[in-house]
DNA sequence: ACTATTTTAGTACCAGGTTCTAAAAAAGAG
DNA sequence: CTCTTTTTTAGAACCTGGTACTAAAATAGT
């Protein structure tokens, strides 16, 4: 086998499987493990060691910036009971890889998110929701997401949001949210209670 | 300061900076490296490599599994056009940390995926979508997620999906999906398109 | 004062390398 | 076929960040 071929082979199997030794690749492309070291310089692929050590930098850096699992959107301004504007940056997870179109459910989440935040209470839970995407969003567009509670009338459980959500001057969301609210009277969870549409 | 005090601090180093050598912790602690690495085995805290490795190899995994990223919950059935099942168990990147809740939006985001999987078309994109969330859903439940699509009436560009997602025999959310598709006509992306309510 | 616990010290050893020197083996040129 | 260049292999010394083990101090408990 001539040098380039085995050093892209090399380059196939750590890619496939980064926890590999060199010990254990001299099985694999049967030549002397100077070699393998030889290949690994020239192509500057660092060391398993390395090589642990840099997806595990990477993983926690993830971990420490993205909290966004939990609230999709950063809030920028937040009036409890009142109002709030979420921010929320379109990139390459969000899309469709195909279309660069943002799939619907994160546009969605920042809403939601945002809707479940404005409302001032412990425990605060989507209950329904009636939702529009007016146009499709793309890789790249910062969403703007503005939330307003409306007044309730009756039941004081369940809190209305409207959440309108923008790019540049552009609506391209907007949603009707029933919040529960766990106002005294806790766990209820929805059970079997129905929301009166709008 | 006494040794069950050093060993609360030294798990509270290790957790905000796992990447943190025995030598170093020695500076911190003041005390020898072999009372850091005895502490550590009392505490069954691994040494730095092993720590590193772990973490690559949690994120590797969940690099592997989470194209889920892409589509939330795995598709265990699909019949294009007619109708899909998938499942997606809640897990702790799912719920609010205090209640164990699962977020609204991952549920949704299920049923979401789901409704525009079960579509036979290059482009499909959510254009509205009604939804009630019937009960919540803890942490450690399994959604399963039932769409069928409904037969459109008139406009063909835009398909009716009803998705029922249940825990057990029980039913926990509900949706009605209006997807928008790219029969011919292509580029639509909603616009200022409005859809009939039902 | 004696015992038990805790801490420190030191040595041998390991994985998975790097760095360096040097010799074989293979390939290419004249 | 010989000479040169490239490629491959071998081997020894050294590195990091440890483990495993033995043993001696230091500290605390009673």
């Amino acid at each position: 086998m001539p040098k380039k071929a085995r050093q892209q082979q090399l380059i196939k199997i750590i890619e496939e499987n980064p926890f590999v030794t060199d010990q254990e690749l001299t099985r694999k492309l049967k030549v002397s493990i100077q070699t393998i070291r030889l290949d690994r310089m020239e192509l500057g692929i660092p060391e398993l060691r390395e090589r642990m050590k840099q997806m595990a930098e990477r993983s926690y850096d993830q971990v420490r910036s993205l909290p966004l699992h939990e609230v999709i959107g950063e809030i920028v301004d937040l009036q409890l009971d009142k109002s709030g504007i979420s921010i929320f940056e379109i990139r390459d997870e969000h899309v469709f890889s195909r279309t660069g179109i943002a799939r619907g459910h994160h546009v969605f989440a920042q809403a939601n998110s945002l809707a479940v935040a404005v409302i001032n209470d412990e425990i605060a839970l989507t209950f329904s929701a009636d939702i529009r995407f007016i146009r499709s969003v793309h890789l790249g567009e910062k969403c703007i997401a503005k939330a307003y509670v409306r007044p309730s009338s009756g039941n004081k459980a369940k809190a209305k949001v409207e959440v309108f959500t923008y790019v540049g001057e552009e609506m391209v969301f907007q949603g009707n949210f029933v919040i529960y609210r766990s106002t005294g009277d806790d766990n209820h969870e929805g059970g079997n209670i129905h929301a009166d549409r709008h």
